[in-house]
DNA sequence: CTCTGCATTAGTACCTGGTACTAATAATAA
DNA sequence: TTATTATTAGTACCAGGTACTAATGCAGAG
């Protein structure tokens, strides 16, 4: 068993470091890497408990996802804790690891923009909507763990333009503040769909 | 061919946007999901020239493999396709399907933000670059299949800050303008990390 | 009303990258 | 030499497809 052993013991651990290395190879490229049998291959992965490539490589996609779904996923970003239509809303975003930057562990101000933006849409009572301008101003970084209460008031309406007012805190502490200009585009698609 | 073809075109729409929201899925969850066969799947998807489950999942997860390995890793929306650091840069965002909005249809202005924060961030040299204030405005809505041509210049720089001017364009259209004052905090974390 | 053309569905053969299992064949230790 | 372990071979089966052919539906044009 000795001799015989210590080639397989051997030969786990190149498997392992190559699978950590490239985790997309398949038994067969393992095979001929390694010099063996396909079924030495399997039989080494059930040893080693390592899944299939499909399952490996599954399992990394799911990592990103969550980073990737946390910023483009969703067209609301933050979750709304309160909403009186026309006046004003409440929205709470939870930062989670995926939201900040990997250098400066700060959250991304794309975050705080793209809530801030959310809310102050979804306080117009209209199915379109759309931004115009928006003056924003980052106050404080925002770390991982932190909750954001964004706050948003209509401070003026004319016409189809409505000002939006957005506080954004951290506990009692302004990270944020932003203005933005929006457009109730209802009456313009109707016209539109009306006319083709 | 109207009314069938429309509900094809439909049906594209609520296929990508399945498929954006949860790339896992089989071709028989989205049979069933959208009420239709397995093979009508099988055609919108080459029609629209989506890639099999399997292939998908390998596509994101290289996506992370190259993030993990990536030397920069900065989350950057849109595509650089010039930069001078410390002077000007010019990034490329195409816009698809799943940037727009539903109702709408239009891109969401999140993505024109990011774009235009993205290289405002870019074009600081150092690794450490956060943006303070910033002031944007949507000049016209941009549709899918467009391309968002964002220019970027350090208009000012005042110690440790940087105004940067932003201009995007769709073709010669005026789409986006903003003005970022950025920071450098390359100092201010280095001081940080020595005092632990 | 029938004909044409696209949309949809059905079905088949085949592929990759496996699992799960059985059996045969080295290689080694006792 | 024999028992033990490692390796290889082979088979049946699976998911999730591709690629192709053929049948059926269904709307609009003439």
């Amino acid at each position: 068993m000795s001799k015989n052993g210590q080639a397989k013991l051997e030969r786990h651990r190149l498997l392992s470091r190559y699978l950590q290395g490239n985790p997309f190879l398949t038994d067969e490229d393992l095979a001929h890497i390694l010099g063996v049998s396909i079924q030495t291959i399997r039989l080494d992965r059930a040893d080693l408990n390592i899944p299939e490539m499909r399952e490996r490589v599954k399992k990394m996609a799911r990592g990103v996802y969550r980073h990737l779904r946390a910023i483009t996923g969703k067209e609301i970003v933050g979750e709304l804790v309160e909403l009186e239509v026309g006046r004003e809303g409440l929205s709470i975003l939870n930062v989670t690891e995926e939201m900040t930057l990997q250098k400066t562990r700060v959250l991304d101000g794309r975050y705080l923009f793209a809530q801030a933006n959310s809310l102050a849409l979804a306080l117009i009572d209209t199915d379109v909507a759309l931004t115009g301008t928006a003056k924003v101003s980052f106050k404080r970084p925002v770390f991982k763990g932190e909750k954001v209460l964004a706050r948003a008031i209509i401070t003026r309406k004319k016409g189809n333009k409505y000002m939006v007012r957005i506080s954004s805190y951290v506990k009692d502490e302004l990270v944020f503040q932003g203005k933005f200009l929006v457009f109730d585009l209802s009456e313009e698609v109707r016209r539109l769909e009306n006319s083709p």
